[in-house]
DNA sequence: CAGTAAACGAGACGGTACGTCCCGTCTTATG
DNA sequence: CATAAGACGGGACGTACCGTCTCGTTTACTG
């Protein structure tokens, strides 16, 4: 063995790096099924023989550069869970309106449905993007500003549900008067 | 001339009636994706020939298999708006767990994101499925049980999308329980 | 079906024709190591699909690909045994100095050393090859003016013979005066 | 510097050694075209770096690996040009149906044709295994017992000509018959 | 009920992507 | 400074589908 533990050759980093970001882009434009390794090599420069090396399968490749995205924006703290919970669903409503994984997650939500092993990258992906409200919700308990049996996934539901529904389903724009309501609405009834 | 106006030769009928049930076969088990015209071809006997001279392209075929899913339910009378409200989110629930195109919507919305031809189908399913509920909405609103400027996006939008966001984000179970908590938590505020 | 027993389709006898000449051409340069599909697809402007579906393997577009290369020359006729066998011999050493097929042949015999697949290739080739050597041998043989127990064989390994081995092995010059020799030498002990 | 003029390295000494025999096995299996550097390397232990450091190419690794193939057998000396020359082309034709380079030679013959490198190889070769057939004729035209204008190369071409073409090209057993009917028969021509 | 035009199947075709294999070169770290 | 380990780009392999296309053959309507 020529290498010691850790370190990790530049080649290396050099070629991960540029697959990854080829396929995050083509990811944005295309969704997952907008991905081939033939078109990511033909971009980056690396050859198919050196992504194969790097990762085992189509999947695993897009899961490690999905690994990035949705990474959680920091979380506020107004004091009060109604601002906590205003500013995050601004924030979500935002990122819906223009983040490029807006436009990807629909593909991944599909492919979860037939893929396991693309079925973990959802939930990772998830996870991340939700984490915040799981914050602030939390802290809201802890002063008694939310029912006892209130926890993270109702907020979610409650906010992120309509959003979505609004992003990907009823297609109507987000405007800042459906989020303002989103907001309210879910206060009513989570209080 | 061999034909008149509008008579449809039985063979085009055959033909058409076959592509379109093994389309639907295909779609619900793989989703859009899953719909390729050789498979179609090869399965209802078809050839590929006579399929693209019946639909110019692959997202018109699938536009009219879709044509006759999330046919509206019968919708639900009981007197109260909270009542139809709750039959109709069961009735929902019971189709996000059970029903085909539950798994196939997903890839629809992502479709719909990039195809353009798509959108189209997706706008329709999506008011087809949709639809009771402003029925719904509008019989409320005559009984005075809703506020004024209550319309049926918001009752979809405070319905719906909690479960869908359960069904495909969470991706956890779509319990009673959460069921009728959703159906409260909607009352609550919507009153 | 649609087509009649034995017709052929003219695409299919374009897309032959311009493979099995490609074929020819890069094995000439190449030698049979030199043939890819890739290639030949490549410069033929057939697609490797199409190849495909007309050859199970690289082997079998080889072999006939090779089964136009040494066809028998016309069999000379001169009314005796030392006149047909010069004038053949001249043409074998005529052709070892110019046919394509010349450069070829060793890789074809490397090749059936070791992929049976080949070896009938070689075999076929082979016997095309030295067929106008058995007509002379039966001719002269009926004329008595050969020994009852010499055969086609005996006769190609004792004029092919030297001449594959300075063509290949040696690898001087096939002069005429050589040529001119080894005919006298075959007929000094066959007669 | 570590290291005296001419006194060569240990490890250098081992590696080309490892190296030439693995690439000798390698050759004898599959003849030029079964020798790859990435095999030798695995084979040997000895990294393709340092392969690709003591040959500048895989042509110059096979020059030197084929460097002690065909060494000569000790020439007979029988008294006569007819005993020697059986006993050399008995020698010879026990080589051709046995020995490891009899299955390789083809291949040197086929990469002559179309690489200089190699054709240097195939030069080498042939001047070794044929170098007895000039001893022996030298001392027969001493003798008197050959034409004054026979050369090696007349008497090669008359004995390994046919033995060539019989284990190559017509691909029959060397039967001993075989064998003693072309010493005669060239004692017949060449005389 | 015969003729004809349409519908039809078979399948050839050029593309593109797949994932694997092996090549020869080049880089890095170790001993 | 020779070496082992192995990253790298290149390219061929044979397979699977894709959507387009050109055929020769039914087959159902119509005059």
């Amino acid at each position: 063995m020529a290498r010691s533990g850790d370190s990790i050759d530049v080649r290396v980093q050099r070629s991960k790096a540029a697959v990854l970001a080829q396929t995050y882009e083509l990811l944005s434009a295309g969704g997952i099924g907008g991905v081939s390794i033939d078109e990511v090599s033909r971009r980056s420069g690396v050859s198919k023989t050196t992504i194969y090396r790097h990762w085992p399968s189509r999947a695993a490749l897009l899961v490690e550069a999905c690994s990035t995205i949705g990474s959680a924006p920091p979380v506020p703290d107004t004091g009060s869970f109604g601002g906590d919970l205003a500013a995050l669903t601004e924030e979500l409503a935002e990122q819906l309106r223009s983040a490029r994984w807006a436009a990807v997650l629909p593909s991944i939500v599909d492919a979860a449905e037939r893929e396991p092993e693309l079925a973990g990258l959802h939930a990772d992906l998830h996870a991340r993007l939700m984490a915040p409200f799981g914050v602030v919700t939390e802290r809201a308990r802890a002063r008694g500003e939310l029912a006892a049996d209130r926890r993270q996934d109702d907020v979610s539901a409650a906010v992120a549900g309509p959003l979505f529904y609004r992003r990907w389903y009823s297609r109507e724009p987000l405007d800042s008067a459906f989020v303002r309501r989103v907001v309210e609405d879910a206060l009513v009834r989570l209080r």
